[in-house]
DNA sequence: AACGTTCTCGTAAACGTTTACAGTCCAGCT
DNA sequence: AGCTGGACTGTAAACGTTTACGAGAACGTT
């Protein structure tokens, strides 16, 4: 019945008349007669007894708590990772601790000495920015991590990652074979890491299509939001007139689409627009943008699995997982729409 | 150093040559002498010590955990609301540990059975819905718990709410000033708590207004999301003409405007759109949307304080607080624009 | 009947802290 | 000189579990 002091195993054994340890053992399952059975369960039950957690784990050394890190709890790539993170490890009996890492990297440095302290027994963290320290921090660590993103240099952890370089491939390629050829491209700040790799897969991809490169044609949002992206794309479409614009990011997407059709261009007709990410944002633009799935979710459910899976066997070889981006084509790029 | 072994506070205690009390007294500045004090800090330093977290809480009978539970992480206004509850309670030096309850109403009764294990110090929730158990088990917690949203009968907890019916009467009233009269509502499911208080906010400001209320006018999407908005909407726009419509949801709001627009309808011109919550979403579609702003995070933030401060004062009184509701204009409602 | 097995259960230690208490030392009094 | 008191430090208990170990009972075997 409900009650609303605590109760213990002392308590518990006290009023069942068994030991203690004869307690901890029928409601851990382990072998015990008939009788003590019997005893006991009546016994917790009339007491509303629940265990400890606190306890529980300062002695098996096991907190069943799973940290996360990300960068901003409010980006919609992030919370759909964290989603389906969440649920991963609550199905395998872990909670989850969450954790925003901001923009400041002494954060990260913080929270890596913190899992020192054992609040969790393993750290999912997806840096953006990875100065120095972090590396030796990293190697530092009692508990196991896993990265989403990519490592610092020198650093063997589990690792699961986008393939930002091929995802940009797509989108160019999928607007090239439309025949644009002024493919324009709005980034987030290029000292991130996706900054940076998306940054590279755009030149890599009109290269290799043998686009014109103008350097009047890429324009950097100070972060990857959607306010940012409205700058950065007035600023784009002021120097040029591109026919299609790939952006670094569904929010930026969404920002040069708006930006755009406010500015009299007909999306998809005068320029296609094409996102990042491919988050639930995508969907309900108008019009809808066509956008490379870098594989979040599939990210973040590998990102869990190994870290689970590293907790079972903490001396299995290091693995690295790369996950295909996948594009989904929308009306932003669609001329044929309608 | 960087060191992958954990050490303790006897370790640091041999190699400073002095007693696990005084390494904790320095660690934790209580007086010592200078010499002590010095050797303790450098002995620590040499081994990389770090408390245990999990022998610390267990002594001293708090775990510096919050748990947060909110019906479904994807949410943007619960997004709104963890990155603010994560901001307060970690500034105050806790530690935030999600739960998502899932639409299982058994979810959020386990949560609260988990809580009295004692793996945090207290609880903020946000039920969707109020089964009869939760008010059971509410009131048999060991723990401080504050509500987001309406509480169940008979519970007194500190708890923290929006004014929903005053909400629907800002979107009504701001529609009817334009001269707006067939005012159509798309709600999320009438049997959540939300749905329910704005449906009775909807039909109040109906009546007050005088305006006449067309049953086929309302309809209700199976849940908060876009998808089930677009469904809802179609089903809406099929039976009626409406010049406005205002929606329970920002998600919902975002849908109707896009099948409005779709099917060739001018917004604001032809019809007025007006969402709820007032999420970063409002400002993001095109047209932006009018919202009504029932304050998410503010109540985050009250509901964080108000946990924090009955962890300082358990028996302080039971405080209730509602959030005025605030209207943003924006160009789906209005008019004159451009 | 003696002995080995197996089963069940209680005793006690351990996990890594914090902290009440008591002891030591020394200075400052009377 | 003897006492009081203060400043500091060490001893040990405690938080609530889990679990190694051993004692005893019950049972089967020879």
């Amino acid at each position: 019945m409900a009650q609303a002091k605590k109760s213990t195993l002392t308590l518990v054994a006290e009023r069942a008349g068994v030991s203690i340890a004869s307690v901890s053992r029928v409601l851990n399952g382990q072998p015990a007669s008939e009788a003590v059975t019997e005893r006991v369960r009546a016994a917790a039950a009339e007491l509303g007894y629940v265990p400890d957690a606190t306890a529980r784990s300062l002695k098996v050394g096991r907190t069943e708590q799973i940290a996360l890190a990300v960068a901003d709890v409010g980006n919609p790539v992030y919370v759909s990772m964290m989603r389906e993170i969440s649920e991963v490890v609550t199905r395998a009996g872990y909670r989850l601790v969450l954790s925003s890492t901001g923009s400041d990297p002494r954060d990260q440095i913080d929270l890596l000495v913190g899992l020192n302290r054992g609040f969790a027994d393993g750290l999912i963290l997806s840096p953006l920015r990875v100065p120095e320290e972090l590396g030796t921090q990293l190697r530092a660590s009692r508990f196991p991590i896993v990265i989403i993103g990519s490592l610092p240099p020198g650093v063997e952890l589990d690792n699961v990652r986008a393939d930002s370089v091929a995802g940009m491939a797509l989108a160019v390629d999928h607007v090239a074979d439309q025949g644009r050829e002024r493919v324009a491209f709005v980034n987030g700040p290029v000292d991130t890491v996706p900054g940076a790799a998306r940054r590279g897969g755009y030149l890599k991809a009109l290269a290799a299509r043998g686009l014109r490169r103008d350097t009047g044609a890429e324009v950097e949002a100070r972060d990857f939001t959607y306010r940012a992206g409205l700058d950065a794309a007035a600023r784009l479409l002021e120097r040029c007139t591109p026919d299609a614009i790939v952006c670094a990011n569904d929010l930026l997407a969404i920002a040069a689409l708006n930006v755009a059709s406010r500015g009299g261009l007909r999306v998809p007709d005068d320029v296609a627009i094409v996102g990042m990410d491919d988050t639930d944002l995508a969907e309900l633009a108008n019009p809808a943008i066509t956008s490379v799935d870098l594989g979040a979710t599939t990210r973040a459910k590998a990102a869990a699995e190994l870290l689970l899976r590293r907790l079972d066997e903490p001396d299995a070889p290091v693995q690295q997982v790369v996950i295909e981006p996948k594009l989904t084509v929308r009306a932003s790029t669609e001329r044929s729409a309608r």
